[in-house]
DNA sequence: AGTCCACAGGAAGGGCAGGCGA
DNA sequence: TCGCCTGCCCTTCCTGTGGACT
């Protein structure tokens, strides 16, 4: 491409009215002015921290509800507004958000404490302090801080599923261990089981307040659809039938406002691109594939080498017409792949833990079936669409060319 | 009803890397 | 430098299990 056609791209899209006003209203880090069919539930949440106006702890709150329901949102909503009152009536709060879900930032005990810590300007090594230490320090803190804390952990199900429900329970007794500062736990899951499985005593602490959030119906993500739209697009470039079809996709996909947000930016991503002024329905599919597909071949991308070696194995036993397989099949499969490219093999217990997570990731779909006398395993299938199992092929057998050609 | 298979999956612990304080 | 702490990945050992077969 000669350089003048490229400096006619760049001028043309600095100076043309394309289809995005303010694309950034549509990311879901982004929180509106006013959040459709949350009323009732920011008022709840607003009424449960009030007390800390008055310098009073308010309970824990314990929320739950599924991806792309808005809790985070409403949360954080309600805290930006709960900051601002409480300057005005002179009272000391500080609101500390952490993600427990972000790998390597808050998703063990020891990082949690170290996220935390941080929050009041302090620096923790990554590793190498034992967890006592970090409490001890965390209390001093607190304590010299004074004030309210509300310690809102977001997907906090995450978290402990990997550390347990010590943390918690110690989080939960911080009031008794310090004086002079009030700290309210906020967690948020997806996860509404989640609850159930913690000790009695962290439960009745954790969930002194229990709210849910409700799926969002196609008729409700429609009006969040429209009200992101006013500010997110030029006059005119999206079409009304647009906006119903994302919305009736996220509605198919348990009420995900993320999900149908995230479709209506794809897609008039792609019309812009076209040099287009208007999104119409043919970029909403284009639009849903390239979300799937992106997001499959991110995860496998992500995978540590072994995991991509069960994941070449399943691949190869599907290409052959195998619709589903069982863990004996891929594991003896997994072993000729790793043998070829000089790896060490993993034993069949760690090679079961791949598989699973790979099914949590959502890029297959194993179920444990028992096969009478014959045993007890997983029923291993891919439900991906053609066009992204064989790119998912593709992009494996650019890292093991090897272990395609030889299966 | 009892047996047996092929695993699933929990528990415990090893080995490694990275960091701290003495 | 050494001992101790952490997270992480992995192995080993073990018990549990659903249902076809006897």
């Amino acid at each position: 491409m000669s350089q003048v056609s490229l400096s006619d791209i760049f001028s043309n899209y600095a100076n043309g009215t394309g289809v995005f006003k303010d694309k950034d209203t549509l990311s879901a880090d982004f929180t509106p002015e006013n959040i459709p069919h949350r009323e009732k539930q920011i008022k709840e949440i607003a009424l449960m921290l009030a007390p800390v106006l008055r310098g009073e702890k308010p309970s824990n709150i314990f929320i739950y509800g599924k991806t792309g329901t808005g809790k985070s949102l409403c949360v954080k909503k309600v805290s930006s507004t709960l900051v601002v009152a409480a300057g005005a009536a002179s009272k000391k709060v500080k609101i500390i958000y952490i993600n427990c879900k972000m790998r390597r930032v808050a998703d063990t005990e020891y990082r949690l404490l170290a996220q935390l810590m941080s929050s009041f300007g302090l620096t923790v090594p990554f590793t190498g302090l034992p967890t006592k230490t970090l409490y001890d320090q965390l209390y001093t803190t607190l304590e010299s801080n004074g004030g309210s804390i509300i310690l809102v952990l977001d997907e906090i199900d995450a978290l402990l599923e990997k550390v347990g429900d010590g943390l918690l329970y110690n989080l939960t007794r911080i009031n008794q261990e310090i004086k002079g500062a009030k700290i309210t736990i906020v967690g948020i899951s997806n996860k509404a089981s989640f609850i159930d499985n913690l000790d009695p005593r962290i439960r009745s602490s954790l969930s002194e307040e229990e709210m849910i959030f409700p799926p969002y119906n196609a008729n409700e993500l429609k009006d969040i659809l429209m009200e992101r739209s006013k500010t997110a697009f030029n006059d005119g470039a999206v079409d009304y039938a647009v906006i119903t079809k994302c919305a009736a996709l996220a509605a198919q996909e348990h009420g995900d406002a993320r999900k149908a947000l995230d479709l209506l930016r794809v897609a008039a991503e792609l019309a812009e691109r076209e040099s287009g002024h208007r999104v119409n329905e043919r970029h909403v599919d284009i639009a849903e594939e390239k979300l799937d597909k992106d997001r499959i071949i991110e995860i496998i991308r992500a995978q540590p080498k072994h995991s991509k070696l069960v994941m070449v194995s399943i691949l190869s036993l599907f290409k052959k017409g195998n619709k589903s397989m069982h863990t004996g099949e891929v594991y003896e499969l997994y072993e000729k792949a790793a043998a070829q490219n000089g790896l060490k093999t993993l034993t069949q217990r760690r090679v079961s833990d791949l598989i699973s997570e790979l099914d949590v990731l959502g890029v297959i779909h194993a179920s444990v079936i028992s096969k009478g006398r014959y045993g007890r395993t997983r029923k291993i299938n891919i439900q991906l669409s053609e066009k992204i199992v064989s790119l998912l092929s593709k992009t494996l057998a650019g890292e093991f060319p090897e272990a395609f050609i030889n299966l």
